[in-house]
DNA sequence: AGAATTTGACCTTT
DNA sequence: AAAGGTCAAATTCT
């Protein structure tokens, strides 16, 4: 791993910061206009602890370089969904094996990953899922413990463009009407080089796939439930493309439920709140990549294999999950 | 015919 | 060894 840039270090830690100021502040308002939404207010104290604990973890968890020994450490999300009771029991192992501690050994990809929960009409199938972006499906698999089956896409301009992002799509165990996508590798096609995933969606939601009827909602699209994770970035990304492009206007929608950032997150997860959403400031020190707006609407739902989480912040990310080899320091994701 | 999907085999990772 | 992921031939769709 490497550590952090002085320049990148200070902009992290001035966004933390500043975003930590902000919610206090938005803290202190809520009280005094009597508003009624305590919701609101369990959010903030949430979101200031999430600040704490990001900057807990840059403190030590990164800042310090390899060894995060001491439970803080950067989430090497393995699976990313376990969250639907896999029988698998065999407790959480892979606890902190020093899976790239050593000085040299090179991780052999650097492919962003992260998964979105999308919601769709109890009938649509599988396929119900328009992302703007244009996917062939080249497998398909039963997965322990689910009762749906999971189905593998990769971008259908691989061969022509070597477009290397791919998606996985399964079915919720326990809501079916959720569909829990996992992206990895980032678009390098055309389309995910001109178009954002935001545009994509919005303006032209049936570029590749099938615009299946998602839900008969009124005008207001499904709710797509976030899970951004990171991982497996190595230094010398090769081929990912950063798609640059405008973070989503929030349309907020709470959902409050359990809890939210417990302590165990500091175990796999990092939490990275509403300061990597729609302010500009706060989006300086951030991957690009990160701003790709797949979650329009937005309740982000963050399901780890601890504790199940579920946030509902008015920002399109709500959680990421960051290897320890985030390139922090690289320039292409922090411009 | 060409493109996309299906599905069992094969490869990879844990 | 087994679960997950990918390949690729067969099949279906456009």
């Amino acid at each position: 791993m490497e550590n952090f840039s002085d320049f990148d270090m200070k902009n992290l830690f001035n966004g933390l910061t500043e975003g930590r100021e902000l919610a206090k502040q938005l803290q202190i308002h809520l009280n005094v206009s009597s508003s009624s939404h305590k919701t609101s207010e369990v959010l903030v104290e949430k979101i200031l602890n999430s600040y704490d604990q990001a900057l807990s973890i840059l403190k030590y968890g990164v800042a310090c370089g390899e060894t995060q020994q001491g439970g803080l450490r950067i989430g090497t999300s393995d699976s990313p969904r376990s969250n639907s009771g896999s029988p698998r029991s065999d407790g959480s192992d892979h606890e902190f094996k020093d899976q790239d501690t050593k000085e040299g050994s090179k991780k052999r990809k650097a492919m962003p990953r992260w998964t979105q929960k999308v919601q769709v009409a109890p009938g649509a199938g599988v396929e119900a899922h328009a992302d703007g972006y244009s996917w062939r499906k080249y497998g398909q698999k039963d997965i322990l413990g689910a009762t749906y089956p999971r189905g593998y896409y990769r971008c259908t301009h691989r061969r022509s463009q070597g477009c290397l992002a791919t998606k996985q799509v399964q079915r919720s165990d326990e809501d079916p009407t959720i569909l829990e996508v996992a992206y990895k590798g980032m678009h390098t096609c055309s389309l995910g080089a001109k178009k954002d995933p935001k545009t994509a969606m919005d303006q032209e939601p049936n570029i590749a796939e099938k615009p299946q009827q998602i839900l008969p909602q009124s005008h207001q699209s499904q709710p797509e439930l976030l899970d951004f994770q990171t991982t497996d970035l190595d230094t010398k990304n090769e081929t990912l493309q950063p798609l640059n492009n405008n973070p989503s206007s929030s349309s907020s929608r709470i959902i409050p439920e359990n809890d939210v950032f417990s302590a165990e997150m500091m175990d796999t997860n990092i939490y990275y709140p509403s300061f990597m959403s729609s302010e500009p400031n706060y989006l300086t020190f951030l991957p690009s990549f990160m701003n790709g707006d797949y979650g329009s609407s937005s309740n982000i739902v963050h399901t780890s294999e601890s504790n199940a989480q579920t946030v509902g912040i008015d920002y399109p990310f709500g959680q990421l999950d960051l290897d320890s080899n985030f390139p922090f320091d690289n320039p292409r994701y922090f411009p």
